[in-house]
DNA sequence: GCCTTTCTGAACCAATCGGTACAGTATTGC
DNA sequence: GCAATACTGTACCGATTGGTTCAGAAAGGC
């Protein structure tokens, strides 16, 4: 999952996932299917997992805090090499959009997901009073994702986490103001 | 540079090329060298043009009509299929990052110097009065790529034109609202 | 210790990749 | 009308792509 997550799913070669696993080619196909079922597999696991962070800080955390412990668990308090790899539904809804519709769509739904999980936590906060009405839950939650997706372009790019920190910083005053 | 720009470097291939340009192998390798190099005269192009769209518009406009002016020239006022395209500068660095330096490394060239000209634009109204200095050129600037950036991730994903619009118009609003 | 399951390593497949070479055909300029 | 330039079509190159097959070695269960 991590290869793919690097390098995307055309650059991610057999040999290279073979060397990676450590494991021979007929293992790989015995076990996994074809280079696509995996990649498949690695984007649903990359989709949940991201999902589980969402939910579980809507747990414990009042709404307005969701976007700042999303972005502090998935670009500020992530390794340098981790954060440079960005989101791999993002990386991979820009790679395969005018190639692959079926791993789009997939990358596409798991990113839907996500977006609902924080509009569900607006929701129900703007019922109990606890967050300004002035923006439906569903436009709330698509700011933020937009944000999101802007911040994985910038990570992605050659910048350093120091330079990163501050977009985060100045994205989510931005996000408080209109929220 | 439509071809690159739909389906990225890697998965577009030479026949592809050849049957689009509606000319002979050989006649290709002899014009362009190859398919590498015209990739990077492709992104120069791109990144040239978009760069003149912002250039031009500073011209004429004031700097805090500038972000509306060039999300409407780059998302809403074009086609359907052009707006599924998204960025070619932003589809190269999410698709190439990790895989080839030099090609990462000219379209976050190309960006910067794009959100140079935004940064530019916002100091010569900070200066003039006509612009609130609560934030500095450079955040404002970055601001508005990272916005930027999310919508061209939006809007490769199978979104709806219709779809798009609002989330253009609240990420202005928010972008005003920071400003 | 034996039998079954798991895994390896290498050979092999057809297809495609980007790139080159070159003889032959259009097209151009004058 | 002739010569120079531009372009085509095809064959070819080595390398790499994802995927298959299978005999043999390693590991596990009891």
């Amino acid at each position: 999952m991590k290869l793919f997550w690097a390098r995307g799913y055309t650059a991610t070669s057999l040999p290279d996932l073979l060397e990676t696993m450590g494991i021979a080619r007929s293992s790989f196909y015995a076990s996994f299917g074809t280079k696509r079922k995996l990649f498949t597999e690695c984007l649903e696991l990359f989709g949940d997992r991201t999902l589980d962070i969402v939910q579980e800080d809507a747990k414990r955390l009042a709404p307005a805090k969701l976007p700042r412990a999303f972005f502090e668990s998935t670009v500020l308090d992530v390794s340098q090499r981790r954060v440079k790899h960005g989101c791999m539904l993002v990386n991979t809804v820009l790679e395969l959009a005018d190639v692959d519709p079926q791993l789009n769509q997939l990358a596409a739904q798991k990113l839907s997901s996500i977006e609902n999980a924080f509009a569900q936590a607006f929701s129900q906060a703007q019922r109990s009073g606890e967050l300004n009405t002035a923006r439906s839950p569903e436009e709330l939650a698509s700011l933020v994702m937009t944000i999101n997706f802007g911040l994985r372009v910038q990570s992605r790019q050659n910048l350093s986490q120091k330079a990163l920190k501050p977009i985060v910083e100045n994205s989510l005053s931005m996000l408080g103001l209109a929220a």
